[in-house]
DNA sequence: TATTGTTATACTCTATAACTATA
DNA sequence: TATAGTTATAGAGTATAACAATA
């Protein structure tokens, strides 16, 4: 790769970097339905499990805040916690003071089935990570994941 | 209960590996629902892109082979392909001694529609990586990609 | 019997649109 | 007007189950 191509219709990006995007593409549909295989039977479905994670890690949190963090629209947060709440894993109080709102949080049922979730869902990857990749690799990975939550919550 | 452990409930992963695996399915749900919006209005969805970007890459295959390359049912790729057939972005021909099997190919107007497709599709990512990282950092990104590839295609 | 592929059905995830209640 | 949330509807993506045709 010597001289630019300009009339190339595809150009502008180098094709080490398409590559690498074509096979993030492939990357993320396979973990996507490896994902969700590995948290079938549990009780609780992919999204209901992120949403349990984040609540645990960032604590109570309302329906919008909950779509921004994880990207999806309010009404598809809804949705899932919607769905949690029906199953007593999570919890609705109101805001003090703004009557509009409803906090979610853990209940105890919600923690134990997280303790779960943990063990059979995000498991199989730590558990790979651990096996599978030596340490100087573990830290390639662990980097490219802090690199590429960056660029994926870039703008919108 | 178990002996063997005696600390941690979840615990058989450190925890930075066990945070690395939380990172990593923050980060795929989100370029999952990324490249799903950047594929829109594009006349192809996501897996029907996969499917051509595929073909293009290592030629023509049965629905069968399809469907153990991007790790789906062979049922579900039947919808898929039978969706581009009909949109006549990919022609099936018989194979010369098996007739139970049908092998796909892309058309003309699949490939230039593939060329639309990376321009949009993956282009963001290629973009992105060019843009907002340096040498290194992509080294590390595209490093990672193939060890979390080795990852994800391990066993089943 | 095993493999390729199809048809039928259902569930998850997400979206848009239209609405109510509150600020 | 703006924000938090709900309800209704639809499409993409995938799965399981049952089946037909061919090897």
């Amino acid at each position: 790769m010597i001289h630019e191509q300009p009339q190339s219709p595809a150009a502008a990006a180098p094709p080490e970097l398409a590559e690498a995007a074509a096979k993030l593409r492939v990357l993320t549909g396979q973990l996507m339905r490896r994902l969700r295989a590995a948290s079938e039977g549990e009780g609780v479905t992919l999204s209901q499990a992120a949403v349990l994670s984040r609540l645990d890690r960032h604590g109570p949190a309302t329906t919008v805040a909950l779509a921004r963090a994880e990207r999806v629209r309010p009404q598809s947060m809804g949705a899932t916690v919607g769905a949690l709440e029906e199953e007593g894993l999570v919890q609705r109080s109101p805001h003090p003071t703004d009557r509009r709102q409803a906090i979610m949080s853990l209940t105890d049922k919600g923690r134990r089935q997280l303790t779960e979730v943990r063990r059979t869902r995000e498991g199989w990857i730590a558990q790979a990570l651990g096996e599978r990749l030596d340490e100087r690799e573990q830290a390639v990975v662990i980097e490219a994941l802090d690199l590429l939550a960056r660029l994926a919550e870039d703008e919108a």
